[in-house]
DNA sequence: CCAACGGTTGAACAATTATTCAACCGATAA
DNA sequence: TTATCGGTTGAATAATTGTTCAACCGTTGG
């Protein structure tokens, strides 16, 4: 029997319980679903990303407002920001010289509050 | 005016809206929690650690079965394993040579549920 | 018009991190 | 006991990514 046929070269090891494999299988999200999962979770796996969406809930914030507050340079914060827009998780407006930045919804508040909870216990 | 006592190094432009700066700077979580936050979401934001949080969920795996499951190497996944389980993300029972993995709680299974309906609008 | 300021951007650098590789441990079966 | 197999681990490598730096754009006020 042909081993490299039943193992792809990335695997070293056999299939131990090929029903659970497949049935796993089966339930498993589409690829695409998944890397669109663990990107929405890297943006939020930045504690910069973090703090800049607790600053801005509620009443909007300038970028130069954002940095005092953090700590930072304007360019870092709105490196930063830039992402967050990128991923429609905040959304913008101008006035003057200013931008003022504010969550896009209070989906993400949500999620940041269910994982509080999550690591509060 | 001393300038550099207003603002410290690490922030190039002046406070425009101090008020709303202080208002803000009260209702921030205390840094430790923006770590511990962006740390978890850390976590999560790597498509093979999702995939194998949904490949244990009910049904617990070897680490074997996982590896093949996924086109990985047992090492890669064991890795990865122990991240999640430093995290407290998920549990194991040994039996014989075997490893089996499973969910540590509901908890997380709600925030990825949550994540799921957030990227699908 | 032009200098000043808020904000953005790209390139470079530094730091973090996921995977590979090889060696190792423990349990099982011969 | 010894060979085998599932699983773990540390070091090295490769890839990703956050911040800095410098230059730039658009708006405002003199």
């Amino acid at each position: 029997m042909n081993l490299y046929e039943k193992n792809p070269p990335c695997c070293e090891c056999e299939e131990i319980h090929k029903e659970v494999i497949d049935k796993k299988r089966e339930e498993m999200p589409d690829e695409s679903t998944l890397y669109d999962l663990s990107d929405f979770f890297k943006i939020l796996g930045d504690s910069t990303r973090i703090s800049i969406l607790f600053a801005i809930d509620g009443e909007p914030m300038c970028v130069c407002d954002i940095a005092n507050l953090l700590g930072m340079t304007k360019s870092a914060v709105s490196h930063q920001l830039k992402i967050l827009r990128q991923s429609y998780l905040v959304t913008y407006r101008k006035s003057g010289k200013n931008v003022y930045y504010t969550l896009a919804d209070d989906h993400v508040r949500d999620i940041i509050e269910k994982a509080l909870d999550h690591i509060k216990e």
